[in-house]
DNA sequence: TCCTTTTCCAACGCTATCGTTGGAAATGAG
DNA sequence: CTCATTTCCAACGATAGCGTTGGAAAAGGA
């Protein structure tokens, strides 16, 4: 079973994804990340330096992932509200990411890795809602990159204050996980509406 | 200067409510939370007990200062706009409390606190929603409670994830402040919006 | 079989923090 | 002045996590 080193990488990334989603970067130990994957501490070590880098890396490979998950061409096509359908989707089925980035935003804001490689991917999102405001399917009276930047929130919210979710809504059965949907939906599409 | 009981337990409150906010519940020591307040340790003990208690003691303080700097009675009065404005307004102001939620959020969630009385203070905002959609004034097309946790998203995303505000958006004058606080009004009108 | 690489493992030194303790200094009421 | 209370302070033992190290075991290629 050694010998595979990719595996062994392979391993400790989704440890280090569940560990650092659950417990952040200080409520992690490499210690348990390392006897999560199933191997020794040593070679998270070996393979990806400190702590630190390796919360960097994960949340990188966390970013791409939804890039390539949940894409977005142009909202002249494309509906907002179904769009931010997708990104509730998503992260209901993979809630590490939004926990990531909202521990990075809470424990290392202004230190920010990758900085140039993250900014393209928001370039894309921009552009779409560019696209959709020159061609009259979505409204100018709210900027592009606040209009995509709040339709984000309405999908993230759920899950970066659970516990006023809890308080304010239902339990969290099936039907009430459909019904934040379709809210979601519907603020989405109320936001880029046009008149 | 001593025997000032009261001003040592409110001097121990602001510097826990500074540490916490900056650092959460994990980053944040009680050493540095005393050496903040200018008192001793021991003090910090002695009066909240350990470090946990003292979270929830500091998150319901800021609670409490919110529900009463922030009120609302009934959007069949206030516009919503105007509500999402205010909030938004204290979270640039005071930004505390938001930051102590989402620590909590993320590293507390199922255990929460004051739970009774915290679902006390949402209990108000649902009625506020409920009675202006009775009005005429709210859409009724977004049930109540997940409208006012949405609006609540909107004021409170931006510094729930500032890293990925600064890369979508402008630098962070007091222009784009602007920008940004026209945007959560607006948004949150057309998420009430009637037809 | 031999040799190189990967992996495991136990233990290391170091630092930080927790929560506690015992006693001395300061304070103000009576 | 006396005395109870508050505060400071230094140090405590215990624990936990970091990042490192040296060497042994396992695996597979030549």
């Amino acid at each position: 079973m050694a010998w595979d080193t990719e595996g062994t990488k392979r391993k400790i990334r989704e440890a280090a994804v569940r560990e650092f989603a659950a417990h952040g970067p200080d409520g992690t130990t490499v210690e348990r990340i390392a006897r999560s994957a199933g191997v020794n501490k040593e070679r998270v070590y070996n393979y990806f330096g400190d702590k630190r880098s390796l919360f960097s890396h994960v949340l990188r490979d966390e970013l791409a992932k939804v890039a390539q998950a949940v894409p977005v061409e142009s909202f002249a096509k494309e509906d907002v509200g179904d769009y931010a359908g997708r990104v509730y989707d998503y992260h209901r089925e993979r809630p590490e990411l939004a926990r990531l980035l909202r521990w990075e935003g809470l424990a290392f804001d202004g230190e920010v890795p990758d900085e140039e490689l993250r900014r393209e991917y928001y370039r894309y999102k921009l552009a779409a809602v560019v696209d959709g405001q020159e061609h009259g399917t979505v409204t100018t009276s709210i900027d592009a990159d606040h209009l995509i930047f709040l339709v984000l929130s309405l999908a993230g919210w759920w899950t970066a204050v659970p516990q006023v979710a809890r308080m304010l809504t239902q339990p969290l059965t099936e039907e009430e996980e459909a019904r934040r949907r379709a809210s979601v939906v519907e603020a989405a599409r109320r936001l880029a509406r046009t008149p």
